[in-house]
DNA sequence: CATGAATGAGCATTCATTCAT
DNA sequence: TATGAATGAATGCTCATTCAT
């Protein structure tokens, strides 16, 4: 029933009005959910006519799909992954605080449950979302703990799990809590207490102890940084 | 010119029918979404009239709160703990594989999704999931690890925080991949691999190195990751 | 589809267990409008069941009427009419302030609109109402003129319409405004005016300028008006 | 994410349309009363869907009131008040003789009778209706009566009392009889007599005597106008 | 291409009435 | 006789979608 639609309209029309419409539908979806969000609000607070977001998409549906494959685009860039450093600590810290102040924010808790609500109804789209977003940043994470592994300061087998237990971690207590209301957001004290813990507890498992590792610290912050 | 009823309403009339009516509800919105569910298709699906559903519950929201409610009821008396053992990796373990198989259940998963929806627009039900699940598995964690820890074989200074910390590891990389449609459900064996991933990290950073495992942890970075 | 309903259903039953009914009926009915009382709430407020309402009265609309022709009966005898007296005037005023009193009580209102609007209806109703109530006091209020009449004080060809035009005088101005919720009542000062003011223009209109009241007259012109 | 619209709706869109609307309700307002009268029943009479209903008008209650006011304001137009003449009888006997006719034609009575069932509900708008009809033709007959009154043909202090007691002497006995279904209409013949011997009532109330009737009133006129 | 009036199926909810107990 | 749970048609209202302009 639909066709070549994803392409052709991501490429259709006027983009300009296109991305018009998308903020729009941004703020009415985020605000009301799918379902409660109506294509009268959205026309309106995009500033278009109800004919016209028909002409840019075919439906309801199509419009929300569009919306989230667009914004994780954006997303996913907006992160700045740990720099190579002698020690790890430090970097994972900033790191880990950075993506928890970014995931508790309440409009980012608003997306993420609006996008698992229509998983249940647009499967690829949670896969989508998922890809790029926690498995992206699982990834790149991941590729930056092999370059402290290569240094010796880490020791790990399977790094992107290592990478996803360090997110969970950093995660834990905090978003999950904001998720379903628990909490509003976290402060960043709070979400300094608990990525501290998750490091401790990531370094504990798979820091490297011993004189051996010491005595590579002593010389290692160059090499490390990759 | 109404009545009081809240209470009555809730416990009210012929509990019989009231399980068929939320047995309907269950079903229907689980397969369709809270907006998506109408009161006619749970009252057809329910065997009842949709004058009945109104008799028993007030509105659509009274149905799925009781409904959500009373589910989370009779799921969190199905989870077994650890009991005290000497060495708290199996039970752990055991405690872990348990509570992922449970959590990654598709009518879980289903479930999950749409209270997350719904918190969006019921902020109070969200947070009443939150307290009887997550936070009440918690909690019940929290104080198989203080025997532990008198017992001496763990050590940590806030035993809730490292009991969601072992919850979030058991998770970590199964339940948010199928939270978001990225994964159907978890293998028994991918559940296992990621539980015995997360015990092996809880207790490097909180097991307390006796002798017996000291000798063993001397060069047991090896023996670790298998 | 009735049938000997009125007369046997009028017998029927207890009787208390009727007037209960009837009285509950006629608090819901005058609080909410007939469309607007639900069997319910008259079944609460009654303190029966639903159920037993139906045993005593075949429907809704059966109900009502009752209520209605059952009020009409009781109300018509709370009237006191003038008694004889050499000059009308002091007698017609102390019944007009009187009726008036009564037509503009909130109660009596509120059961004249919903007779009012039950006439489109019911029309019997209607006119059962207008007879006990409008026109039954027009028939007793003629009476008394008349004798005056007889006396020698009264003059007019139809009695029948020169007690209808008193009685409208009386009202002229504030039982409308009550009707339409232009007033909430009126109040007794507002009263006396409006009913010496219709009794002015009616013993002009009808009084015999007599020896006794014409001396007085010659001089009185200016008593008259205060 | 709602709009200002009030008075863009009172006044919008097509007014073509906006008339048939109000066509249509009116039918089926005065044929099944407010609670009566479904929207989907109006949408069929008017022969627009429902949705346009709502487009035009916000909700079944501000339908009615538009369509009431609406109304008014044309009635009201229809009223030729009595022009000046040296006598006010025959002026004043064909204003009541029209003004009655109206009142007691069967949609009037029954715009009259929604409107005072309405009145419970809605306050404002039997305000409304009683500001724009009984009252508005008071002032204007007051205005009239004035002018006879500086020519010295009639006398009275309150003329808004004065005008408002012709015309409830010209409903008497007609208007109320229709209200509550006791008779259908008025008869040209009823309501000549019944406006006769209304002007006779108040001309032998506020009527200056002239040289001719003087001759009469010596004894007993005269005195009386104070 | 853009508009916004029009559509009508669909929704949550109410309520007069019935009937097994 | 009295009850009140059950019924299901009907209600006011919304909204995704279409289409003439």
């Amino acid at each position: 029933m639909e066709a070549p639609t994803t392409d052709a309209q991501v490429a259709a029309h006027e983009p300009a009005k296109r991305r018009q419409i998308l903020d729009g539908a941004r703020r009415v979806f985020l605000a009301d959910g799918f379902d409660g969000a109506s294509m009268n609000d959205i026309a309106r607070v995009a500033g278009v006519s109800k004919g016209t977001l028909y002409v840019y998409f075919d439906s309801k549906e199509t419009l929300f799909e569009a919306l989230i494959r667009d914004d994780r685009k954006q997303q996913a860039e907006r992160i700045v992954f740990p720099a190579g450093a002698a020690d790890p600590r430090a970097p994972l810290a900033a790191f880990g605080r950075q993506l928890i102040a970014l995931m508790t924010q309440p409009e980012m808790i608003a997306q993420v449950r609006i996008v698992i609500a229509a998983t249940a109804k647009f499967p690829s789209l949670g896969r989508a979302f998922y890809e790029s977003g926690p498995c992206f940043g699982e990834i790149r994470l991941a590729e930056r703990l092999e370059v402290w592994r290569q240094a010796g300061v880490l020791q790990f087998d399977d790094g992107r799990r290592a990478a996803r237990q360090f997110i969970d971690l950093c995660k834990s207590g905090v978003f999950t809590a904001c998720l379903f209301g628990a909490a509003d957001t976290a402060s960043p004290a709070e979400i300094a207490r608990n990525v501290d813990a998750a490091v401790e507890v990531f370094m504990r498992a798979y820091g490297v102890p011993s004189a051996a590792s010491m005595s590579l610290a002593i010389v290692g912050g160059a090499a490390i940084e990759a």
